[in-house]
DNA sequence: ACAAACATACCGACTGGTCGGTATTAATCA
DNA sequence: TGATTAATACCGACCAGTCGGTATGTTTGT
């Protein structure tokens, strides 16, 4: 009972994360991932209240994600925390072409609706803490030097986007991967206390 | 008779800008942007196309905008041209309320779009060479310290639209034009041969 | 008078969501 | 164990409304 019932949701999800990338939240219509899930509109409703409530589902999940990646990384040294993003970009970039469009698509959702915006924004922020409080950190350990940490946070998370955004309009302009390796090493670089 | 017509235009063009902003492209529908502009769908199909064709004609004048700024700051040294980009970030963080959404709509567009991609995607990679050819020359000049051009243009390209986009998305978060100036003060800085 | 500019009524395709009904599985009990 | 009941999972026709776009008629400036 659970079994299938388990299988037929995750076919929802993955379904939704294809269409909703490549056509987005409004262009992708309930009975495109129904078909491409290969279930009834019955089953669809089923699991989910409404269309709305997938996506939310969706954007929970690649929250979950991060968090548990961060939290990976608790009882490392702040220098430590930062290379290992460098190497995790690989893999990032790696399976872009899947999912990378979907974090546009909720960027662009949360813009507009009050509800994910909800959802998203309190993430957000963690995150932007987390980063912050990990300069500062480093900065107190004296491996980084005296910047402001709020600032820094911010560039660091700008960089990273501002990548992932040229590298989803423009994919074979540059070698992705390669380009965000070296940012973050000139990144980390120009923090590290030499 | 010409002037009216060109006033049912510019009005079709603002209330498209307001209402794909706001809504997006997908739910700002015709007749809502008719409504808006206070005409009727007959002017609207009169003056274009197609809501797409209407799309393409915004997408063009803002990218007219950029190239006139561009050519504007033609003459200047390197370090000249960052800092007068400096002194246009509160400006641009003030009115951006109206247009910035827009600039992510017509990122998201041209990443699903083929049409509106093709038109892009060369301006797009026309501004990159220009960053480049620009850091370049400030190396040659002897004003900045030796990086690789094409890296440092995607960084400061990626850091400026990840700037935009936390400020889209937490408008008040933080206090986003003064992040803005000092971001950029921090990569002229980290650029300049002192 | 004649063409450009605009208005109105309308079309067919498609939308998110509903609903009555049917399989399929689990729980109950003889 | 095997039949019965009840709950869950699923189906697909259907609805009211919206969409971009068109056909046709009217106004306006020259």
């Amino acid at each position: 009972m659970q079994q299938r019932s388990e299988e037929t949701r995750t076919k929802i999800l993955d379904s939704a994360i294809k269409l909703f990338s490549t056509r987005g939240f409004n262009a992708a219509s309930v009975d495109d991932i129904c078909e491409e899930a290969g279930i009834s509109k019955g089953a669809f409703y089923h699991h989910f209240e409404s269309k709305q409530a997938l996506f939310l589902a969706l954007l929970d999940g690649w929250l979950q994600t991060i968090d548990s990646a961060i939290d990976a990384s608790k009882d490392k040294t702040a220098p430590e925390t930062f290379m290992q993003m460098t190497t995790a970009f690989p893999y990032i970039f790696e399976t872009a072409g899947d999912g990378l469009p979907m974090f546009l698509e909720f960027w662009l959702q949360a813009s507009r609706d009050k509800t994910i915006w909800d959802a998203s924004i309190a993430p957000y922020r963690r995150y932007h803490k987390y980063f912050t409080s990990l300069i500062k950190k480093g900065v107190a350990e004296g491996s980084f030097v005296e910047v402001d940490p709020e600032l820094a946070s911010r560039m660091i998370v700008a960089t990273a986007m501002g990548l992932l955004l040229q590298s989803l309009l423009d994919p074979k302009g540059a070698k992705w991967e390669k380009v965000a390796r070296e940012s973050t090493n000139l990144l980390v670089n120009s923090l590290l206390n030499k």
